[in-house]
DNA sequence: CGGCCGGTTGAGTACAATCAATTCTGGTGG
DNA sequence: CCACCAGAATTGATTGTACTCAACCGGCCG
């Protein structure tokens, strides 16, 4: 018998829950999945870890497990013509990935630092949804969440001007990361990384960072680390001159 | 006693299962709940009514409530700003909104057609969920779908070209309608949506459409109606030239 | 019949793509 | 530790496409 049942690790889930009542302002990205959960989850899991720019599973491949990322940045993309891809989404720790797949995987995933994550077999989650009513609702929290996301990114991409489309991601990702220090930004992607997400090219997307830190408003200090100067303009940018 | 317990009615979620085994091919969008979740969702829901053009909730509405499509079409956008918006998505019968918020719609609804509707206080909803664990699977199966359509929608966006974008979408609508006749598509928005959804301008939603008359790939009967002449060449048109 | 809204068409402009040249970066081996 | 290399980022010049603004057309409703 486990003496010390403290330090219960196991997938975890990290949403805000959109249904939360309460102060609208106070709401913060949690754990969706109790310690018991969170259990249940990790005896079907196993912890894989993957090299950085190592594909995770690409388009097209037998979709048999979904995964939970531990520590790193995974890249979510679509091939769309010969050595064309759109970025779908940049995932986190705590994001889940794999999931909503019909069989076959609909996009392609790979790391873009190295990625440790829970590796869950579609199979076994599928039969775990079944049995566990709580369960299901920190799932389709999380699910709530990406899907706000994925509309986000749609609302960018109709942006019109670079610069408004950057200004947004920037917002984005200065949301997404717990804004630890001041207000410097860690981008761990390279930039076509970044263009294929916003739909410009590399060119495109370096002289709209030129452009953000020619007006102040935010100043790079290497190509990884981007400190906002002045948010109110670069909110400004990113609702503004759209189209 | 009820003698006829036939003709049992309430929120019906329509959706291809992510996780179906079987023929990949074979796959179709079907009925997500039992007729016992759908009589346990019809009685905390109530039938509302929208006149073409009617608003459903606005961004930043309180959400108090979710609403599952009987009949008509939605279109679900966001203000982008003074008198610009994007339309993330259309909404036909079977489809569910309103539920992905926290506490305030995040974006706003419109009836494009007369709209015929299950309206569920999102309190209730969530109080279901936690007592049945297979209706929270076919939620969760509607949320996959919808995630993957915005992703869809996203890649769209991220086309260049105008014709490109056009293709993708007449593809997309066609699919989401049964292909009853032949192969005539029904728009029932307007072109002005159309370019919301596409991030175009009405006037270049009229070039891209003409482009595609003249190469003989479309044809329109009327400005709803669309029949498809060169499906290939659609296809083709859809995932090359992007950018 | 007239006004109005939505759609189409036309001319000029602005912005990002392209192509190509150059600098910078990060990783590797001497 | 430095020299080197390959890939990435930047910058520049040019081109193409869709936006803007505007005029015009057509149907629908009063």
């Amino acid at each position: 018998m486990s003496v010390n049942p403290k330090r219960i690790t196991g997938p975890a889930i990290h949403a805000v829950d959109p249904w939360m009542r309460g102060d609208p302002q106070k709401r913060a990205r949690h754990q969706l999945l109790s310690d018991d959960e969170r259990a249940q989850l990790a005896k079907i899991s196993s912890i894989v870890r993957f090299e950085k720019g190592e594909q995770i599973y690409l388009e097209g491949d037998r979709a048999d497990a979904a995964f939970n990322i531990i520590s790193g940045v995974v890249t979510a993309y679509r091939a769309v013509e010969a050595g064309a891809r759109v970025v779908t989404s940049f995932l986190y720790p705590g994001d889940l990935f794999g999931l909503s797949e019909e069989g076959i995987y609909s996009g392609s995933t790979k790391a873009t630092t190295f990625v440790v994550a829970y590796k869950m077999p579609l199979e076994a989650v599928r039969r775990v949804l079944r049995k566990n009513a709580d369960l299901d609702v920190g799932v389709i929290i999380k699910l709530c969440e990406e899907l706000r996301e994925a509309q986000h990114h749609a609302v960018l991409l109709a942006q019109k001007k670079a610069v408004s489309r950057l200004a947004r991601f920037l917002e984005l990702q200065e949301h997404l990361q717990f804004l630890s220090d001041g207000r410097t930004i860690f981008l761990p992607m390279k930039r076509s990384e970044i263009g294929d997400y916003l739909g410009l090219t590399p060119a495109a997307v370096s002289r709209a960072f030129r452009t953000l830190v020619l007006k102040k408003i935010i100043s790079d200090q290497d190509l990884h680390h981007v400190k906002i100067v002045n948010r109110n303009a670069l909110y400004r940018i990113a609702d503004s001159t759209s189209r």
